[in-house]
DNA sequence: TATGTGTAGATCCTTTGTTC
DNA sequence: GAACAAAGGATCTACACATA
């Protein structure tokens, strides 16, 4: 039992320490991934093309130098709890009763007795009355309508296709059907025939709508790339700026130049030591230093 | 203050899909 | 069919909060 017991504690320090994702990164993490959507490196069955995370960590440690997030664990994590969360909210939106507080960023609902009849059939939501998810919007232009049921993500244009779509299910009342005719090509389905519906009007009004929608989703894409690119090379400059200055400060206090290299070495992967180091007397640099390396 | 409990989310492992 | 990456489920842990 004991000898057990210690095998599993030993197991558990072998494991990788857990790390948490900070406000900055995790903004930088959804803005990136944003980014690769508009890009195309979404699927059309919704799953992220090989690569993606190799990118986004890529992407996160020219950022970050060293925040050391991997692809696997950290990305992958990451990527699951935000589709989970945004699944939850896309949910409970999609419910009547339910809306979007625009200013808060957050759920809001018509009653509470209208709360407690969801929550009772959806423990998951528990908690997610007026709590704030700012991430959420962004988290709609990546994933779409189809949330984390593995379907492709939709642009504004392919909902109302599926508008399209769903009223010719309705027609046939056969599903299956409806699936052959969505998997396969336009040729194949233009050889049925649909019936002309009043709703078509509507739907011409909703896919030029949508048409123009999906221009200003561009732009704005166009403008959230640029933005990115700014970042990133803002960070660059700060972190090479940085670097620097604390090099110049190890050099002027007379350390050895090898003992100056350790001692970037610490401070740079512990950024909790810079403003520490940067508020002490030149004395008690040099001893705060030593201190790092007799630790190290 | 110490301990117990619940929860969010990080990690691990397996399955599934894609590419060559 | 092998290799690789993403997705999904199971498990574990850090943290917040409640209670004695």
């Amino acid at each position: 039992m004991e000898v057990g017991g210690n095998s599993q504690n030993i197991e558990r320090l072998k494991r990788a320490s857990r790390r948490i994702w900070t406000k900055k990164e995790e903004d930088a993490f959804v803005t990136i991934l944003e980014d690769l959507v508009t890009k195309g490196y979404r699927c059309d069955n919704g799953s992220f093309k090989p690569g993606t995370n190799l990118i986004i960590e890529k992407a996160l440690t020219n950022i970050f130098p060293t925040c050391g997030i991997k692809a696997n664990p950290h990305i992958d994590s990451k990527m699951k709890v935000l589709r989970k969360q945004y699944s939850i909210v896309y949910d409970m939106l999609s419910k009547s009763g339910f809306g979007w507080n625009d200013v808060k960023k957050c759920v809001e609902v018509d009653s509470e007795e209208v709360w407690q009849s969801y929550v009772q059939h959806h423990k998951e939501a528990e908690g997610w009355k007026r709590r704030p998810f700012p991430l959420y919007e962004k988290l709609m232009n990546i994933y779409g309508t189809d949330r984390a049921n593995g379907q492709g993500a939709e642009t504004p244009v392919d909902m109302v296709e599926d508008i399209n779509r769903n009223h010719v299910i309705d027609d046939m009342g056969d599903e299956e059907e409806s699936l052959n005719q969505t998997s396969s090509t336009n040729s194949t389905a233009s050889s049925r025939r649909k019936r002309k519906k009043p709703s078509d009007n509507i739907s011409e009004g909703l896919r030029k709508l949508a048409e123009s929608f999906d221009k200003m989703m561009e732009k704005s894409n166009e403008q959230v790339e640029k933005t990115v690119e700014v970042i990133v090379e803002s960070a660059r400059k700060k972190e090479h700026d940085q670097h620097n200055f604390m090099w110049e400060e190890l050099t002027r206090l007379e350390i050895p130049v090898e003992v100056c290299i350790d001692a970037l070495d610490i401070i740079v992967a512990k950024p909790w030591t810079i403003s520490i180091f940067n508020s002490l007397s030149d004395e008690k640099k040099v001893e705060f230093v030593m201190s790092l390396l007799r630790k190290k």
